[in-house]
DNA sequence: ATACTAACTTACTAATAGGTAAGTGTCAAT
DNA sequence: ATTGACACTTACCTATTAGTAAGTTAGTAT
């Protein structure tokens, strides 16, 4: 991609993260440039057209990051929890889930938004599922039958978590991924001992 | 309280779960309340002077949950999630907890209410984890030492969940908290049978 | 009747938003 | 040398935002 374009998108990216969809401005992205906005709607017609390469780009990289983990040479049981590490760390301390900011503006997003981040939404916690499916096949997960619902409650603690992190301080993400890991183990061993 | 000015920081409180704080408007309450926007002004000077009495209104609505669920005639096990339903039935599907929508514009709110944001954070989980510390003393919660981690999970998990219901559908909501649920039951059951 | 107050309205401001039209400078290909 | 595409800028438009100042209306107390 065009070397301009892909850097709007990061910084449009950024700006999700830190502000939201709807809080950012087209001025916002080309003070951070040092161009101006009628230089940014050059790139992108319409904030919309910027909102959907960003989805795009989000689609992207949760895909890398699932075939990216799936042949990852680490034990099965640790894949889910490196799955959120690596994609939580792109997340600074001031910032939440890109995904969680669009979930938030929800209601405002154009139609063709609104789907994608609906779509990006479910597949996040499927491509979790079938990362716990796999601990499940080897017998190392026996915590619940259904890996997809338990999929859809760590996706949501970590989102929440992030979110929290942001307001009351660094500690709570930590906290709540501790918990979580120690729910599997504990359940794992108990049952196995 | 007078009744025009709990009647708008009733309505205020509906549009940031709709909507959030930094998108709502004085104007969209003029208008679903039939008088002008100079007429909001004229019981809110200022829009952070509304915010900040939705503030007031959801410490004092948290505080009354908690002193009602203490004093509930119901097993103390079942205390941690009624809490949770009672607050969550306050949420319509097309809403998010009030809370998570002003922790989302948190970096744009003013000082006095990212404050108060804060207070309330820190305060619902706190109030969660008193509630687990009665189970813990009863005997019948053995999954975590630490309640107030485990209460950061639980409260983590619910926010996320109703944020993801909002944009994938009504069913994630039940599933993280039946999920929830199986956890504590599960793990009891293993180690006292 | 007068004065006072609560709850407004009308009419405005300045700032910011997304978006557009028309023009400018730079470069590469012909 | 000319054309044409690319990446812009200048200058504008309309809508919306929070907020303000001044006037109006209805009811109440004296």
């Amino acid at each position: 991609m065009e070397n301009r374009k892909s850097q709007i998108i990061e910084l449009a990216l950024r700006n999700i993260r830190e502000k939201g969809y709807l809080s950012f401005s087209y001025d916002d992205l080309a003070k951070e440039l040092g161009v101006t906005k009628a230089s940014i709607h050059y790139h992108f017609i319409k904030k919309e057209d910027l909102g959907l390469a960003v989805c795009t780009k989000l689609k992207e990289g949760l895909e890398k990051s699932f075939l990216n983990i799936e042949q990852a040479p680490i034990n099965s049981d640790d894949k889910p929890w490196e799955f959120i590490s690596r994609r939580a760390n792109e997340i600074g301390n001031n910032e939440v889930c890109p995904l969680s900011s669009l979930q938030a503006d929800y209601n405002f997003l154009p139609m063709a938004m609104q789907e994608s981040v609906q779509q990006l939404s479910i597949m996040e916690i499927d491509y979790l599922a079938k990362i716990l499916d796999e601990i499940k096949k080897e017998g190392k997960l026996e915590i619940t039958q259904d890996t997809g619902a338990f999929a859809t409650l760590i996706i949501s603690s970590i989102k929440g978590a992030l979110q929290y992190r942001r307001v009351v301080g660094e500690d709570l993400y930590s906290i709540v991924l501790d918990q979580l890991k120690l729910l599997v183990k504990g359940n794992h061993e108990v049952r196995h001992k």
